[in-house]
This record gives structure tokens, sequence and C-alpha cells, in this order.
RNA sequence: GGAGAAGUGGCAGAGUGGUUGAAUGCGGCGGUCUUGAAAACCGUUACCCCGCUUGCGGGGUCGAAGGUUCGAAUCCUUCCUUCUCCGCCA
């Protein structure tokens, strides 16, 4: 969430990034209504001013009468007088809270802001950055994963609808043995070379960790939700990860806090139908490891480009071609103020497919879910930054690697550093 | 799921209706002493909001939300968490 006070101080400012986002539609009828809190922050503060006079009057009539009870003296009238003040504070005290409330449902509703490096439009906007990798060339027309798993049966499509209707996966013997490979792998990477500490966090969360990373109020309709028991399934492990340390004040030097976790992941994905949801290109749920930061303010957007880096790795060990998009301003989520996708080249779709998506949240993230730092002299010194990326997606990932290390059989080539995952298995070929 | 106990500052721990944001100890920071360090001693040590503004004034915060009262850390209700015992269970 921004801060109420920046938004007063920098209106023009927040307008321009809104409009960039287009949360803010440039005349009429806004989604963000600004001017509306602004004049809510103006009545705030004009009620408050009055409220804490009253306030003031109150506590020294309080003492007064604290004092006379002591030097047993009758403190009657000061009583009556006070409890005067008490029925006006009472009065006002409504109108407060509801000035509050209405401030409040507006901020969390707001976006963050983008960055300056942030280029301003539509999906048209989004800029290539790099590319790593060459896509494969076949002698031979490349089958999609669909057809793949299906001929290899390592994936049973049918029986995952079966249990739990569709895009709900099966994993079978091979196919399996990879998702749990891959997992493995990626967790090693991070935690071994890049200085990552390994989190297994609850998979349900409650509304208070759902709000913190700013997927609640608004993305309400895309998560599955228990009403029993109040909690949600999470849709990224970022949300109980950023969570840890929500309502807590760091240590500055413990700063920068690196966390992955590996978990799966729950998405309704209600009203995307149509062919992107064939296969593994949008499932229910699905397995992630992804990669945390906590950082100095100082520090972000450097730390923004490590993240990336860390994140590209495994895509190179892989041997996977990917390429680096820098997303416009209508593009970024919610809560980011820049964020970089890492497309995963597919031959058999002949497709580039999302398979990580890193961002910074600068402290919008940290305002909402109140984390804070403090220096060596135990001063406060702000909200952190918060950032996170996918170290990596699996079912994409997965996708790149059965479409391109495919041979003209069928079968699939084991890329060479999953095989101490897999057991030394450097081939998936069909088994009868 | 049942019964009981407890939640106070970075930590430990007092406080059961009235000048309590909160004793005391430890820790942290600054200083005196010392060649340096330790010890000792002195001082200091939460956060948020509002207003004038390098400081001050006012308000709020004792697990959370309500309630009683002129007045709540203290009494009442609900919820959350932790601990102990019992039951159930992968």
């Amino acid at each position: 969430m921004l801060d109420l006070k920046f938004i007063r101080e920098n209106t023009e400012k927040v307008k321009a990034g809104l409009q960039a986002r287009r949360a803010c539609l440039p005349a009429g009828r806004a989604p963000v209504d600004l001017s509306r809190l602004l004049k809510l922050d103006t009545d705030r503060r004009a009620l408050i001013g009055k409220l804490d006079e009253l306030k003031a009057e109150k506590n020294a009539a309080n003492q007064a009468i604290g004092r006379m009870v002591k030097d047993k003296l009758d403190p009657k009238l000061k009583i009556a007088s006070m409890k005067q003040t008490a029925s006006q504070i009472d009065a006002l005290q409504p109108a407060i809270n509801k000035v509050e409330e209405d401030i409040d449902r507006i901020l969390m509703t707001i976006p963050n802001i983008p960055h300056a490096s942030v280029p301003v439009g539509g999906l048209e906007a989004n800029q290539e950055i790099s590319r790593w990798g060459k896509p494969p060339t076949f002698d031979f027309k490349p089958k999609t994963h669909i057809e793949l798993a299906e001929h290899l049966d390592i994936i049973d499509f049918q029986r995952g609808a079966k249990l739990s209707g569709s895009n709900f996966i099966l994993y079978k013997d091979l196919g399996a043995r990879l998702v749990r490979a891959l997992v493995n792998f990626m967790l090693d990477l991070h935690t071994k070379e890049h200085g990552y500490r390994e989190m297994l966090p609850p998979v349900l969360v409650n509304t208070a960790a759902m709000t913190g990373t700013g997927q609640l109020p608004k993305m309400k309709e895309d998560m599955y939700y228990l009403p029993d028991d109040d909690l949600y399934l999470i849709p990224t492990a970022e949300v109980p990860v950023t969570n840890i340390h929500r309502d807590e004040t760091l240590h500055e030097e413990d700063l920068p806090l690196y966390y992955t976790a590996y978990t799966v992941c729950f998405r309704r994905e209600a009203g995307s139908y149509g062919k992107d949801t064939r296969g593994l290109m949008r499932v229910h749920q699905f397995d992630k490891v992804e990669l945390v930061k906590f950082v100095k303010p100082e520090n972000s957007y450097h730390e923004l480009e490590s993240l990336l880096t860390d994140a590209r790795r495994v895509f190179e060990i892989l041997e996977i071609p990917y390429r680096v998009i820098l997303l416009s301003s209508g593009d970024l989520s919610f809560a980011a103020a820049k964020c970089y996708d890492i497309e995963v080249y597919a031959s058999g779709l002949d497709q580039w497919l999302e398979a990580s998506s890193c961002s910074n949240f600068e402290n919008f993230q940290a305002r909402r879910a109140n984390i804070a730092y403090k220096g060596k002299d135990g001063k406060r010194k702000g909200f952190v930054h918060t950032l996170n990326g996918s170290g990596v997606a699996l079912p994409r990932t997965m996708i790149a690697i059965l479409e391109n290390y495919q041979t003209k059989n069928g079968d699939v080539i084991v890329p060479p550093a999953l095989r101490p995952y897999m057991g030394g298995v450097e081939m998936i070929k069909k088994k009868f």
C-alpha cells in the first residue's frame, strides 16, 4: 500500500503512475478516486485535531480527580464536567472511525506505482531485454509436451481430471520423478550457490497473510478458500514466505535476507478458458520454487538484478533457451514497481512461455505487512523492500524440457544436470 | 475435541480501578576512568498519529476486538497464541 502522506505530497506523481497502469482513467470515472481520498484525508486530520483536544481536556481532568481522591477531597463537580467531555468524545468517535475505514479501504485497492525505468504502455510496450541459448533444430516435426507425455505415459491428463477436474495433473513414473528432480535441483542450486535459506512454509494461510502481500482484497476470486477455517490455499510461496516477517522489525545488520521455498501452488484461474489451457500450460495446482528477499531500500534495484540472475541460471544449467522481458506499466501486477518475466522457448508449441516473474515491490508489501528494520543504534529506519521471483515454476519448465529434448521416436533426453537427481536415468523412453 | 494456567518494553519481570508509557534487573547506546580492555560509576534507551517544526506540545498503543466506568495494563465478553494434563490421530 502507498503512504497516505506520500500521496498527499506527490499527488501528480501518483496520478501519473496510476494512469500509466491504467488503473486511473484520464478523465471521468476513475477506478481509483484520488480526489475523494484526499478529501477524506483532510477531513480526518480536522476531526483528529478536535478529538485530541477533547482527550487532552479529559486527561487533565482525570489526573485532577486522581489527585483529589488521594487528598481525600470530593471530586463530584470535576466528575460531572468530565462526564460531559467524555460524551462529546463518544459523539465524535464514530465519524473518525468511518473516515479512517474509508481511507483504508481506498488505500488497499491502490496498486503500486511503476518505477521510472518501467516502459509506459500496455502489452505492446513490453521490452525484450536479452536472450540466451538457441532454440533446438529438428529434422522432424517436434511434438507438443501433451503428445510426448501421453506417448511416454508419464502424465495422465484424463485421470487427473477424473480425480479433481480439468487442468489437474497426475504425473506418473519418470514424470513424477522429473518433478521431484527439478525441485531438488533448484533448491540445491539456490541454497548452495546463491546463498538462500530453505523454508518449507504452510500452504494454507490466513486473511492477514493474503492481505500483507497484496492478493487480498483484489484477487479474492482467483484463490481457493476454505470457509470453515477461514483459510486460503496459497497461489505462490511468496505469500507465506514474505509474511514470515509480518509485524516484525528486522535488524539492519541481518539484511539482506534471502529465502527460497518449494511449495505446491493453487490457482482457480477463473475465467481463463481457451486454447492456452491445454496440457500443462495453465493448471490449478502446480509446483514452484520461489525466491524471496528482504533488503534495504537503497539496494533493492541492485537486488532485483541479482534475483533475476539467480532465476536465469536455472535455465542456463538446464540448457533451456529463454528471453527476458521487462514488463510495461500496464502489464505490472498489483503490488510490483518493476518486474522482469523470463520466458522459455518450447519447440513443440513453438511458443515462448512465461516461467518466472521477478519483481521489486519496494515498500508496498512491507507497508501492508508491517515489516520494518532498525539500525545498530536501535533506531527504526523505515520499511524494508521486498522482492520475489520464481526460481522457477515447474509446469512450463517441464514443457520446455519435454519439447526441446525430444528425439525422433518420441523419447526425451534427461538434461545432464538433472541426471544425478533422476537416479542416473539419461533417457525417458516408452515403457511398453 | 475436553480441562486448567498464562500472554506487559530487545529479554526477564513488577504492577489488580485514579498524576503508569509503565518499578526493578539484564541487554543496547553515549560518557567518566584506562595505554587499551574489563570492572565500577553517571546518563540514556519503544512505536504510531496530529500540529507548529532541527526541538517541542497534544493524542494513541500493556496478545486482538468489543463492553462496563467520570477514569481500565488492572473488571466483563468473544477471539487468537503459548504451556500443562486427558482424548483422538498420519
